[in-house]
DNA sequence: TTTTGAGTTGTTCGA
DNA sequence: GTCGAACAACTCAAA
């Protein structure tokens, strides 16, 4: 028996369905195809994700033992390969991705008219979004309940690495022919410093988090200026880890010492809203690209292309948002408290649409995932499910004052304030001429004055979504 | 069927 | 400085 593995966004090798129903039926051939054929052009793999994607690609062939890489349409590519290399079956683990959706059926299809066995499995979420049901038998609209469901559930245990014989015919490309990982320039350089894509490197991500993060995660996840996040986003969305694997790991750390239980409860429930995004894109697949709540759509969003570059580029003068601008442009990444400012600030302080900020983020975030950059973005405009409620406005004052009280964070990203009082180290604009001269800045020469007034951008939000609900009336 | 309680992460104002 | 209320209504989920 020869079987494909069609290897997609679970790039391990344990708790691997796939591999594991490949390896225990013969020989397997493990491919990759780079398909930016059947994504919507506005969702094909973004910059970062390249990036990463290289990287891990790298890792799985080294402990594969080799695997076959293609680029270009799964819908062909598939089948013949099946045909060329004389494989009985193929297998897959399931991805939630409306277009992939579409890809993967047309395929299970055609090669069962061709007498070729087709099986999907589950490698990426602890249920599938079609298990979950409230009593009424519909998807849950609220994270909570969903949850409370969710938990009330045994979550699945992680399986071990099967024993498994790798073969691969002629005809692929070298990984390098991908052209994921960027050159001229190379914009990534160093990122390896910070992260290592690959099963290994999530493993060892995981179990430093639980050993040496866990412990104040409830409250300190919160703080950009600490290391208290977890930083397994990227490892989750490629599935170098399994989510089976992270909730039994984390559960015994919680079990075993009863200091950390209600940090990894808390820990358990972030990766809950990633079973929740994910449950909401499968049910609303139109999640990405419109409004959840139709009524968002009357909102008076503006254009306005030089106040996108600003927040881009981290140069709107509020120095929280412009750390985590620059944050994420420098690394990939941006802790999930500073998400939230920068993308309050670009809805409601700008008034810009948030598909704007879901393309910059899916375009610059390692971990982009449509699941969760929809959900969430959609969260903090209000126009998504359970969202935040329209008047909650973050003020990025005061929650800088709040959550870098040091100002650490800011001096890291934003190293032009650095000599400036903590005090002002959040509001620069607000400093008497002496102390800014002291700290060495000239506004609008070392660092920007706000491109915006908060007090004025807050009510000009809140009069927008006035006008929202006029309209609805 | 109707009712009831509840809903990730905030800010501002005025007492 | 601290605290509670207002900011809106609506929808969801379960009893």
């Amino acid at each position: 028996m020869k079987t494909i593995l069609w290897v997609r966004q679970d790039l391990r090798l344990a708790d691997n369905p796939a591999l594991a129903e490949a390896a225990g039926a013969g020989t397997v051939i493990p491919v990759y195809i780079l398909d930016d054929v059947t994504p919507p052009p506005a969702w094909r793999i973004g910059g970062a994700s390249r990036w990463w994607l290289h990287h891990s690609l790298a890792a799985l062939r080294d402990s594969l033992g080799g695997m076959l890489f293609l680029r270009g349409d799964p819908r062909l590519l598939i089948p013949e390969l099946a045909k060329s290399a004389g494989a009985d079956a193929v297998v897959w683990n399931r991805c939630y991705e409306p277009s992939a959706i579409a890809r993967d059926s047309v395929i299970k299809a055609g090669l069962a008219q061709t007498g070729i066995d087709a099986r999907s499995f589950n490698a990426s979420l602890l249920n599938e979004p079609w298990e979950v049901k409230n009593l009424s038998g519909a998807p849950f609209k609220v994270f909570t309940p969903y949850w409370k469901s969710c938990r009330a559930r045994p979550f699945p245990p992680p399986a071990r690495t099967p024993q498994f014989t790798v073969e691969l015919p002629a005809g692929g490309l070298a990984l390098e022919a991908l052209k994921l990982a960027p050159k001229n320039p190379d914009w990534a350089a160093g990122w390896e410093t910070i992260w290592t894509p690959g099963e290994a490197g999530a493993q060892r991500r995981l179990a430093d988090f639980l050993d040496a993060d866990l412990r104040g995660y409830a409250d300190l996840r919160d703080r950009p200026d600490l290391t208290h996040a977890s930083r397994l986003s990227p490892h989750l969305h490629w599935g170098e880890i399994s989510p089976r694997q992270i909730a039994a790991a984390a559960r015994m750390a919680g079990d075993s010492d009863s200091a950390k239980s209600r940090d990894a409860d808390k820990f358990l429930s972030e990766i809950g809203w990633r079973e929740f995004s994910h449950h909401l894109l499968y049910h609303f697949p139109s999640l990405p690209d419109a409004n959840w709540k139709p009524a968002f759509d009357a909102y008076p969003w503006r254009e306005d292309a030089a106040d996108l570059k600003a927040w881009q580029r981290g140069m709107t003068g509020y120095p929280m948002v412009d750390a985590g601008m620059r944050e994420l442009w420098q690394t990939g990444t941006m802790q999930n408290r500073v998400r939230m400012i920068t993308a309050s600030f670009l809805i409601k302080h700008l008034r810009l649409h948030w598909r704007a900020g879901e393309d910059w983020f899916w375009d610059t975030l390692l971990d982009a995932d449509l699941a969760n950059n929809a959900a969430g973005w959609q969260w903090v405009a209000g126009s998504g499910a359970d969202a935040a409620p329209y008047f909650r406005i973050f003020n990025p004052m005061s929650q800088g004052t709040k959550f870098d009280p040091e100002g650490d964070y800011v001096r890291r990203w934003c190293p032009e304030l650095a000599r400036l009082p903590n005090e002002f180290i959040h509001a620069p604009f607000l400093a008497a001429a002496e102390v800014l001269a002291k700290a060495g800045v000239v506004l609008g020469r070392d660092y920007p004055r706000p491109i915006v007034d908060h007090a004025a951008a807050r009510e000009a939000a809140l009069a927008g979504y006035q006008a929202l609900k006029a309209a609805g009336d």
